[in-house]
DNA sequence: GAAAATTTCGTGTACGTACACGAAATAAGA
DNA sequence: TCTTATTTCGTGTACGTACACGAAATTTTC
């Protein structure tokens, strides 16, 4: 390829036509003959022609704005981590003729939710990547943008139901299936617990059903002998969790092999290190600063991650090529890879993490 | 951020100079007074300007050119991933002012790698990249390119003692050592055996050695008795393979864990399916659609693979930003992940295997 | 067949940055 | 002080595309 490029020009030039005549059929748009759209068209095709894309994102004068529905997180938790991928994302926008916004609402709170809808409502923008919560909310907020033709795309987990762009996220009942398969692949143990984390408003959290289904569909497909144990813990009493781990071990002390669906293992991995306990087989989810400390010091033994940083860049992608150029991406649902870390590959990760 | 974008009009006004001088200033280019920078630094400073990307790389006429230097690959070998790479990121560069191009050399032959470098010099690109099999060829070449302020940068695996840019790529001691932590993890064997894989050139593999060290490393750390049978096999010699495995499992018949540090962990495969042996834990190592297929079947366990796709898009913009605006990478050498793919996660796995 | 309506097209300007060219200002030399 | 170097700066054009405006060509209307 030591041609020069080609342009518009080169273009207009073969086909006899102007800038503006080419332009146009570039665009779909109306008023040209067409005679001459097919000259254009053929010129295009012999020379090969590919947009610039600097010199169209640069002509295109417009500004687009993306903004990011999302919970609000405290430090360390799950959403930590999507909201760093949010700044990151950000960052690469920077220089670009796109800016990413970012609002935020209590996970525990509908009214918070339609809240914040209203503000997003109040001062729209372009496009919108939302994080969804409230399934029946969600679809109402598809139906709104699609009627102002904003495109919606989903990450982390989404609502079939709505009307959106594209979904970016794990699957998640698969990713319950890789647990159970890690966990107890190899030598199935007679019984198991699963601490579940009580979530603070006692909302139906779907994703997580979800994984758990795919947990224990490999297990009725596998292990139908398999006793799962399920005690109940919570996000914030280190007390009560511990009271309750105690009495469970003390109660079962042959059971080595523990999973959680959340991202909260490290409150597991704090109460095993805490009580020095050996030998356990402990899996996990959600790559958080704590729950890397806990596989590299050996106390969890899988960690199973997805990432967060890549969804929301494929997201942001297919919103600004979208806008830009009106293209709709090539898979509306993209499941995208669960990780699996260990105390050996885990350093490796870091980038993942580190907002980078 | 309601306020539009500043652009160096904006900063030239404020600063009471024209545009020329910020430009200037901008690129460290001479002929300007101290007092003037100083002036032209501080409304850039207290604007919060930002380059226009767009509007930058269009005026630069420049057009960049790099070349990839690689052994050459047959359909379904290692190289082809790597192929594949490039020519994805070569579609990514389209449209911008980057071109990337592809040499290829015979792995096997020096004499071939030292005809590619010629070309490569007779032709000199704007930037390199190179996946480096011939360590002292290679310093050679990282001087001539030094000298000719051409960057380099390696991926794959990399030779330290050269001048390059950047290294994108796994640690291979530690890929071997995360091989053993999962083979022989959960409930080690008495004796597995290597299948060697001789290469057809008979030259030091130097990122395969270090991987069997990685692995060997681990065994003598944590289970000094175990016995590593080591067989050798050829890349392109089914009937002899099979007569090698035959007789080694006619007289090793409690064998049952099977290690191989190349890509070519499917020719083991076919073995095991041909023969129909079961309960056999075999891990391999990087994601040739053979090897996809193995472990979807079940016959391979794991396959540990790297991100090809994601180490070259590194390589290309590590190159391109060095071009455009003189940036350094912020590491030298990068470390990328190694991911574990079982049965259970690969399916997701497809985009980096898919030119996509 | 001329005027009006409509379709079809070409020209010009803008986007923000890069860089060449030469003008203005300053310094050096006589 | 006037000329000649040298430093310092402003202006203009280009990059390739987008789009508005209006001119030319074509069709419609009476």
């Amino acid at each position: 390829m030591q041609t020069k490029k080609v342009t518009v020009k080169d273009i207009a030039r073969l086909s006899g036509l102007s800038i503006g005549t080419v332009d146009r059929v570039m665009h779909n748009r109306s008023g040209v003959a067409e005679e001459s759209r097919r000259k254009v068209m053929e010129a295009m095709e012999s020379l090969g022609y590919t947009l610039n894309t600097n010199a169209s994102l640069l002509a295109n004068k417009k500004h687009y704005r993306i903004c990011c529905l999302l919970p609000s997180f405290e430090s360390g938790d799950y959403w930590e981590l999507v909201y760093n991928a949010v700044a990151s994302a950000q960052r690469d926008a920077e220089g670009y003729n796109l800016s990413i916004e970012t609002l935020t609402y209590n996970q525990f709170s509908r009214e918070e939710f339609i809240e914040a809808v209203e503000r997003l409502k109040a001062d729209l923008p372009q496009a919108v990547i939302v994080a969804p919560i409230y399934r029946n909310d969600t679809i109402e907020l598809g139906h709104y943008l699609k009627e102002k033709g904003v495109p919606m795309v989903f990450i982390d987990s989404k609502v079939s139901e709505a009307d959106y762009l594209a979904y970016y996220g794990i699957p998640m009942w698969e990713s319950g299936y890789l647990a159970a398969s890690l966990l107890l692949g190899d030598e199935p143990p007679q019984s198991i617990v699963n601490f579940r984390i009580e979530r603070g408003g006692g909302i139906a959290d779907n994703p997580t059903l979800a994984r758990r289904h795919g947990f224990t569909d490999y297990v009725s497909e596998n292990l139908p002998e398999l006793r799962i144990y399920n005690e109940f813990l919570r996000p914030h009493d280190r007390e009560h969790n511990f009271a309750v781990m105690d009495k469970f071990f003390a109660a079962h002390p042959d059971i080595r092999h523990i999973v959680t669906f959340n991202s909260r293992v490290h409150l597991i991995a704090d109460y095993i290190t805490t009580r020095g306990l050996k030998g356990m087989s402990v899996l996990g989810f959600d790559i958080l600063g704590q729950n890397i400390k806990a596989v590299q010091e050996g106390v969890v033994k899988y960690l199973i991650v997805q990432r967060t940083q890549v969804q929301l860049r494929r997201g942001v992608n297919a919103l600004a090529e979208w806008l830009a150029f009106g293209t709709i991406p090539p898979l509306k649902d993209n499941y995208m890879p669960m990780d699996i870390l260990v105390k050996e590959n885990i350093n490796f990760y870091s980038e993942l993490y580190k907002d980078n």
